[in-house]
DNA sequence: CAGTTACCTCACCATTTGGTTATCTAACCT
DNA sequence: AGGTTAGATAACCAAATGGTGAGGTAACTG
């Protein structure tokens, strides 16, 4: 089993029922009963796949009487982006343009982040 | 099994052993030989790596006598990080700036990509 | 208290994944 | 032709994944 925290991270995201559930969660906090509504499929099928979005850091979940609501937590995201941005000049030919925009709001934020 | 792309991609990248063979990539074309020798791992053991990335369209294979050199297609990353930059107003702090930034550099380019 | 709702855990099953060794082809080199 | 090298394929195996149904727990509701 791969542990690190990228690969748990795209494993993650790598269904799209849990994709849908994410993108769900985008539009406020879901108890997991309005987040399986969408799918046909069982309730402990949901629950395994919001124990694998919750594990991956992506959800977190709370706890408010015999509801258990769901919340999106994007910051994983930050990590996948960071990882494709490494690739950004083998696909995007404006890659030079861009990447001056990107280095200019760098200097601004006064983040320290290198190009490879 | 699920077929759609960006699942794919992300299963393909949700595997230290394959993000490794993309990052060497990045240097140029390698060959099998080549990537496989940082791996404590046998040749079709690599050669699965290289089927599953060669499928999701992260690399391609050309035909040079007897050597099968890999060449770095990152188109699917690009893919990758539109679907995470639709979470980065819930990571970044300073997203309504990059935002805007972004929306500078897409008029730019004529690319109409809507936010949600 | 009894019943219902929301959710989880358990036990199970089929398929996929990630690795192995053994074998095969294709191309190069004497 | 014979040997070596690069690489793919096949058959196999263990473990992980994604689903199921059964059953349990906690909290509200009548």
């Amino acid at each position: 089993m791969v542990t690190d925290q990228l690969s748990i991270t795209f494993a993650a995201l790598a269904d799209p029922t849990r994709r849908a559930i994410l993108a769900r969660l985008t539009r406020g906090e879901a108890t997991v009963k309005e987040l399986s509504a969408p799918f046909a499929m069982s309730g402990p099928a949901i629950s395994k796949h919001l124990r694998v979005l919750e594990h991956a850091g992506l959800i977190s979940r709370g706890r408010e009487a015999q509801w258990r609501p769901c919340r999106l937590e994007a910051e994983p995201m930050r990590e996948v982006t960071e990882f494709a941005e490494e690739y950004r000049r083998f696909w995007d030919e404006n890659y030079a343009r861009l990447d001056s925009y990107l280095k200019t709001l760098q200097q601004k934020d006064g983040t320290d982040d290198d190009d490879q």
